[in-house]
DNA sequence: GTGAAAGCGCTAACAA
DNA sequence: TTGTTAGCGCTTTCAC
């Protein structure tokens, strides 16, 4: 990489004319910015950003705690951050806790010695179980801003953008109960995440309000339960389900193809809807009708509020609360 | 964040001394080094980062562009980078360039200026269709050393890391032929991709020597067509066909649903086997027979050889290309 | 055993 | 209009 202590010397002036001459500054005169630029255009000269980083105290730079790059969703949310970042002149450093207490930590501390500016992370699961915030808190307190993302630990006051979950699978299985469903199973296969539980509530309130049948739930082990075996004889034991709502793609998925396995018509005789992506949607004969989180608003949603923060000098401005709608895009899986 | 300097003062010593004590030199005394490292301690001192860099003019970073990270495969591959960088001490920017040759000319630029030691990418789509390769030989003449992965330009000169496709399309459809299939269908959703193309060709290789059939290849033109409502048409249409090999998880998967809706049973009339992940395996029934491409490991290999790489001085040793082989996980939509 | 000083690449206040 | 200098935080050589 070319400085401009090289290009200095080359040209023989001094290196403030140089880094001047290139910042347009009105000092220095016609016939001398000509022939700096000309020469670090020659020379293809970008200044050095860790130099800039060192002088300015910043590093334009964002880190970002991912659980698992495998989910859509979170995938989709580093999509939204990455897309909005670049627009702002902000690099991102991800890293991956893989759903782990110990690596989020470790990730949040290494970064925390000047690599970033602020976080933007999704709480690991093993975090949320244990309900530890201690890591966070001591982060925000060092003077680097976090914003959370889908899984948020509530205790903490940071920025936030969540989903509506709670709603939308209070509305989902209403909507359900509109088509007289009598007996609607709830399926999640993420029930110890924040998101899961919030999801299963909004089941709940909806069967309980209605008040025709019990609430019906079936959670599957992430990792440990065969997905498809559970679902099939659970379906097969219980022949008077109708209707399926899943907090997950994969549940809602495999839902479908083991309804339409058993010999049931979809949607005549049963219905489903799944949080998922529209791909996922084409993954089903019929295609699936599914509750979409806008997962790339939520990241750009995220990086925007992050770089406000980041960018006022007093942070401690008071800590908001983002709620990004779902909306359900109806498809042939429900009537 | 607590600087030397501080530290340096509150002990009424210099800001050498401190520097050595903290790094264990011989030329400190013990008591001295006791306090410093105390003192440290309770103020969480941690080496800034970028002044590291500036000085020893190396970031310990990696810059990694991929083209999609909605593509299980590549989040995959990054997934397995990232875990590999980690161990070894490295973080990673990633940029996403949206198979935009425009994005990923400039993410190139954007991070050529000091910000990463080396780069790991793979080729976005548009570059590929275009063969453009100049922004890649720019960078590395710049002294950034680039591994790709996946999908790569045979004609720049840099270490890669990529999949045995060819021989995979090969082995999958001559073992549909050994279950006595007549007329096996290729489908593809990615036929600009390099990748696309040698699976294609694997494909015909296989189908050519055996003699007993034409190839029969199914094109979708991403984006554009619909993926369910083309595969629905043409199986329709061919009736005849009696066993899919997918180049992309989706054709796969969307053909054997396909197929099952329209009354075949799979396996014993129909054969699907299609390049795709275990969890997109649980996503039809009977579960999907796959190629499978071991992603992390190909993330792990591309990171290995860039850290190799950029440990030894003198960069212009020998490129390498690593082939990371596939292998089928029979499920039971083949016999 | 400890400290002063230079230097990584850059910007900006100040001097000439 | 141009140059000198200090300083961002750190390591390291060289003096003391």
């Amino acid at each position: 990489m070319v400085t401009l202590k090289q290009l200095a010397k080359e040209l023989g002036v001094s290196i403030s004319t140089v880094s001047k001459a290139l910042n347009n500054s009105e000092e220095i005169g016609e016939e001398t910015v000509r022939r700096v630029k000309e020469l670090a255009e020659l020379y293809n000269y970008k200044p050095n950003k860790v130099a800039l980083s060192l002088k300015n105290n910043k590093t334009k730079t964002i880190g970002v705690i991912i659980p698992n790059i495998l989910n859509r969703i979170l995938a989709k949310v580093l999509f939204g951050i990455e897309t909005e970042a670049a627009k702002h002149g902000y690099n991102i450093i991800t890293c991956i806790s893989n759903e782990s207490l110990e690596k989020e930590k470790q990730s949040l501390q290494l970064l925390a010695n000047g690599s970033v500016d602020g976080f933007i992370l999704s709480v690991a699961e093993e975090t949320q179980i244990k309900n530890e915030i201690e890591h966070f808190k001591k982060t925000i307190s060092q003077g680097l801003p976090i914003v959370m993302f889908d899984r948020v630990a509530h205790d903490v006051m940071c920025d936030k953008v969540i989903v509506d979950d709670f709603d939308a699978m209070y509305n989902a299985t209403k909507s359900l109960l509109l088509e007289k469903r009598k007996n609607i199973l709830f399926v999640s296969n993420i029930n110890d995440l924040s998101v899961g539980k919030l999801r299963e509530r909004g089941y709940n309130k909806a069967i309980l309000e209605h008040g025709k049948q019990e609430p019906l739930v079936l959670k599957i082990k992430k990792g440990k339960d065969d997905h498809q075996k559970v679902i099939k004889s659970f379906l097969k034991k219980n022949r008077t389900v109708d209707a399926v709502v899943a907090a997950d793609s994969s549940s809602g998925i495999i839902a479908l193809n083991t309804a339409i396995n058993l010999g049931l018509k979809v949607p005549k005789d049963f219905s489903v809807i799944a949080f998922a992506s529209k791909s996922d949607s084409h993954h089903t004969i019929p295609k699936l009708t599914t509750i979409r989180q806008h997962a790339k608003a939520i990241g750009v949603n995220a990086a925007q509020m992050l770089i406000t923060r980041m960018q006022k000098e007093h942070a401690n401005a008071d800590v908001k609360t983002i709620i990004v709608k779902t909306s359900i895009v109806k498809n042939k899986s429900t009537l």
